[in-house]
RNA sequence: GAUCUGGUAGCUCAGUUGGCAGAGCAUCUCCCUUUUAAGGAGAGGGUCCUGGGUUCGAGCCCCAGCCAGAUCACCA
């Protein structure tokens, strides 16, 4: 553990304090809280009796009155502690003690008083009686606003600010707006799906086979079984299943995990939303995608459009529908249509796209789409029509064989939907899993698994269905304009806090010398370990600031202790 | 994985050719009864990310490492 600071120890005395005086700094019973910042600004009385409860944030103390500010989950609200409303009496040490001297900003209190409007006009209550309901002992990194708005000493430091997200919660009001509005997103879109009656359901995250995408799985391990389990990088093949079952629509909102590479829109673990309706096919879908999206875009911010970086993003529909071939002919002038693998691999190099050869014709066009067209699309843009083999779980397409029935929204130049005309042909499935295998053969360390029991399923008949997959972290990030994903997530993903370190080399060799007789000549010392000036000097300084050894002066020499 | 930038007080940051470790806020003490950006006066507070090296002397220069961010690469 790592020494306490001079605030850390000045507030667990005011701890030691408080409790001689017979204040639980962390009592049991329940606070009755009756207002909130908001519920008293929206309703504000003179003369209303209040009880409210939050973290102390502010305070403004001249003498024998101080002005405070509340915080509690909805915002702030200014209180006024008087000497002589809060100590009637002879007795003010409450006031005096308790509030002046060992109360911090950061710590929890009920206050019960009414309310009054200050000579300036700010709604305030006047504190009758404060409750400590709990101590802070650390200080919280608190920014301060200016007059004008203004922000200084923000707490801003990205590392910080995600390893301790509850402090980053408390001090900066917009980051919990990113959040409320994330679960706003998520609501709105049960909302849409009930009212379809469409179902929600859970299904399995440790599954044998990683199904449903082309990515790479976390693998785990059950003891009992003595089996590999992955962990779910998709729900596709588990919702279809659930089609095949009867149910209409099914969706989740599912964790998926996928252990590759992390950067700002890429976390190990991120949440995804499938849907999954029968009888659909992926034209339906394109229709239902962008009222959704409307619906939600709407329902976070209040309007169809919203800002991302320099760009506005209109969410209203409909959105413009664009084939993979058209859009490659678009901005290469490359026609895909009808060309072979040697050819798509030859115009891949000469565009200077890297592409090597395990490479299938699938994954040649979606490199030269990725790299050439992908990025170009800021406003929300259907593309259609992906190549077969990089789609093996959707429906081939109607009029074009060498097709599927899929498409991808784009947004800012990014997916953020993906959607089939499900493949329900159990044979025809087969070979496309079949063909996976031959390119994972080839080296393709993403293609996918044979689910034995996902194609039995599908061969008791799975309905024409529609499925649709968005990624949850990347449309708030649109929604919210965050371009870095870290920042829509509570707790993402960081590499472990490094442990504060023990004793280094040097102080060991020194300290053992040292704990044999407990007390030495600082010299005589120095001379038995034999290290160099500077590693000496370093090795007892740091001895010394861990409060392990103390260096007293005496009259003739200088003389090193253990503490 | 590569390149660049950064890591100094509780927080935000300065730090000169390499010469006693700095500011504002916060903290502590005293004064101040309707303030609001941060009232006035005083005080304390440091593993300068870690470990080596160069030097009489390193926050600063050199080497190695850790952590983060940005840009790539990989990847939906």
């Amino acid at each position: 553990m790592n020494p306490l600071s001079e605030q850390e120890i000045i507030r667990r005395e005011k701890l030691g304090k408080l409790r001689e005086m017979g204040i639980d700094p962390y009592p049991a019973a329940l606070y009755p809280v009756d207002n909130t910042s908001t519920s008293i600004k929206a309703d504000f009385k003179e003369g209303k009796q209040v009880n409210v409860a939050g973290r102390l944030m502010s305070r403004r103390i001249a003498g024998a009155a101080s002005f405070a500010e509340l915080q509690d989950s909805e915002g702030r609200i200014q209180v006024y502690f008087n000497r002589d409303e809060i100590c009637p009496g002879d007795d003010k040490s409450q006031y005096n003690d308790v509030y002046k001297k060992l109360l911090d900003i950061g710590d929890i209190i009920g206050i019960e008083g009414e309310l009054f409007k200050t000579q300036v006009g700010e709604m305030t209550i006047m504190v009758k009686k404060f409750t400590l309901l709990t101590k802070a002992l650390k200080p919280l990194p608190l920014p301060k606003v200016d007059a004008e708005g203004k922000v200084h000493d923000g707490f801003v430091d990205p590392e910080m600010r995600y390893r301790q997200r509850y402090a980053d919660l408390v001090v900066n009001p917009q980051v919990k707006e990113v959040f409320v509005k994330r679960t706003k997103l998520f609501n709105a879109m049960r909302n849409f799906f009930n009212e379809r009656e469409y179902f929600e359901v859970e299904t399995p995250i440790l599954q044998p086979i990683p199904g449903g995408a082309a990515a790479r799985p976390f693998i785990t391990h059950h003891n009992s079984l003595d089996i590999p389990l992955y962990m779910r990088i998709a729900n596709e093949l588990y919702l279809k299943r659930l089609i095949v079952g009867g149910f209409d629509g099914v969706y989740e909102f599912s964790k998926n995990f996928r252990n590759e590479g992390m950067d700002r829109t890429h976390n190990p673990e991120f949440t995804a939303m499938e849907i999954y309706v029968a009888y659909k096919d992926y034209n339906w879908m394109m229709d239902f995608t962008e009222r959704l999206l409307e619906h939600c875009a709407v329902s976070v911010n209040g309007k169809t459009n919203s800002q991302f970086g320099d760009q506005t993003i209109e969410w209203k529909a409909p959105y413009p529908r664009i084939t993979m071939r058209q859009s490659i002919i678009d901005f290469t002038g490359f026609d895909i249509d009808g060309k072979s693998e040697a050819e798509l691999y030859a115009f891949a190099k000469a565009e200077g796209i890297d592409v090597d050869a395990t490479m299938g014709k699938g994954k040649l066009i979606d490199e030269i789409f990725g790299e050439k067209c992908e990025g170009n699309y800021i406003q929300p843009t259907f593309i259609t029509d992906y190549p077969k083999e990089m789609s093996p779980l959707c429906k081939a397409h109607r009029d074009n064989p060498e097709l599927t029935e899929r498409f991808e929204l784009m947004v800012c130049g990014k997916e953020i939907a993906n959607a089939y005309s499900e493949l329900n042909d159990p044979i025809d499935q087969r070979e496309r899993f079949e063909a996976q295998v031959a390119l994972a053969d080839r080296g393709d360390d993403e293609a996918m698994f044979i689910d034995q029991d996902f194609l039995r399923a599908l061969e008791y008949g799975m309905p024409p269905t529609s499925g649709l997959g968005i990624g949850m972290d990347r449309l708030i990030m649109f929604l919210t304009n965050n371009p870095s994903i870290q920042e829509v997530l509570f707790f993402p993903q960081m590499k472990p806090e490094k442990k504060a370190l023990d004793l280094t080399e040097d102080e060991k060799t020194v300290f053992d010398i040292l704990k044999k007789q407990t007390e030495m000549d600082l010299n005589e010392l120095k001379g038995q370990v034999g290290l160099s000036n500077k590693k000496w000097d370093k090795a007892v300084k740091g001895l010394n600031a861990k409060k392990i050894t103390k260096v007293e002066k005496t009259d003739e020499s200088l003389i090193i202790k253990t503490i």
